[in-house]
DNA sequence: TTGCAGGGGTCAA
DNA sequence: TTGACCCCTGCA
């Protein structure tokens, strides 16, 4: 079978996909977009995604997808791992200064993933004011609690719950997740998520600021968790979510001093453009592993 | 062993 | 604009 450029051969319970370029799983699962996929001693990746849990693996221009087959390729994973789009053009497109260069240089096996709508909003709720283990923790002690339980590989995983596994659970449990006091946003969230039709596609007809408006309505989401959630389910590219990482790394390369939240989103606009939240996941990655505006 | 500082977005005063 | 929110980690 042969999707655009891709070569896709079913072998046993897994399948291989050829000539993927772009694509390093270390990049791309930490990279602080995703809190659901576990590196493995072997170097391979095991992740939930909907319902399904699959084992990742990448070599050498090939792709390997356990637990999988050809038809979940065309349902799944070409979209969920954004295979349609050439990174190498968008690498080249942002990588215009020695900063870029090298921060691309640096995390040049990224991709963004295009992950569930509803599962971006609680987990970025979760995400503030909070760091990245304990955030796996929290979305893994919730995924046990209210989702649904498959093995693979003699382990047990669960799933993401969806709605109706947290309405039709008890509420209260939440707290055992040890969230804090972000719980009382999720309860909220899903309350309000309940009576309403949110959809990706509802989004795609908004415009920027209208989209953020409306995420901002649920409560826990700011500025921040709005476009952290509209990148990372593939609705905008043009975001550039602004952390304490990415404010410090444009504040050290690109401004050598102080700036505001407002200063930093008018730089990525105006200098990044369309391609804005590529260039932040560059440049998280690069931060965050580089230890850069870090006081010692 | 204990206790305290530090990390990290959003909300409400 | 600023302090409070909550939990965990690291280090005296």
């Amino acid at each position: 079978m042969k999707l655009k450029e891709y070569c896709v051969i079913e072998e046993n319970d897994k399948i291989i996909v050829e000539n993927v370029h772009d694509f390093n799983p270390v990049h791309i699962f930490e990279c602080g977009q995703c809190f659901r996929w576990v590196k493995q001693p072997d170097g391979s990746y095991i992740g939930v995604v909907r319902d399904r849990v699959v084992k990742v693996r990448y070599r050498s221009g090939m792709l390997e997808i356990h637990n999988s087959t050809s038809n979940d390729f065309l349902d799944i994973w070409y979209d969920y791992f954004d295979l349609g789009r050439d990174y190498s053009e968008i690498k080249g497109l942002i990588a215009k200064d020695e900063i870029m260069k090298k921060a691309v240089e640096f995390g040049s096996g990224i991709r963004l993933l295009r992950q569930d709508l509803w599962e971006m909003i609680i987990s970025f709720i979760l995400s503030s004011n909070n760091i990245i283990p304990r955030i796996i923790k929290i979305i893994d002690s919730i995924s046990r609690t209210y989702g649904k339980k498959i093995d693979f590989e003699g382990k047990s995983y669960y799933t993401f719950p969806c709605i109706d596994g947290f309405m039709n659970s008890d509420l209260e449990k939440l707290e055992i997740c040890r969230a804090g006091y972000r719980c009382k946003y999720i309860v909220k969230t899903l309350e309000m998520m309940e009576k309403t039709t949110v959809k990706i596609s509802n989004f795609q007809e908004l415009g920027l600021e209208a989209a953020r408006k409306k995420l901002m309505e649920f409560p826990g989401v700011g500025p921040k968790v709005a476009d952290c959630i509209l990148l990372f389910s593939g609705i905008r590219f043009d975001v550039f979510p602004t952390d304490v990482w990415v404010k410090r790394v444009v504040e050290e390369l690109y401004f050598g001093r102080e700036v505001s939240f407002k200063e930093i989103q008018e730089f990525a606009k105006s200098y990044f453009g369309p391609l804005a939240g590529f260039a932040q996941q560059y440049l998280f990655f690069y931060a965050r592993e580089k230890k850069i505006g870090v006081k010692k």
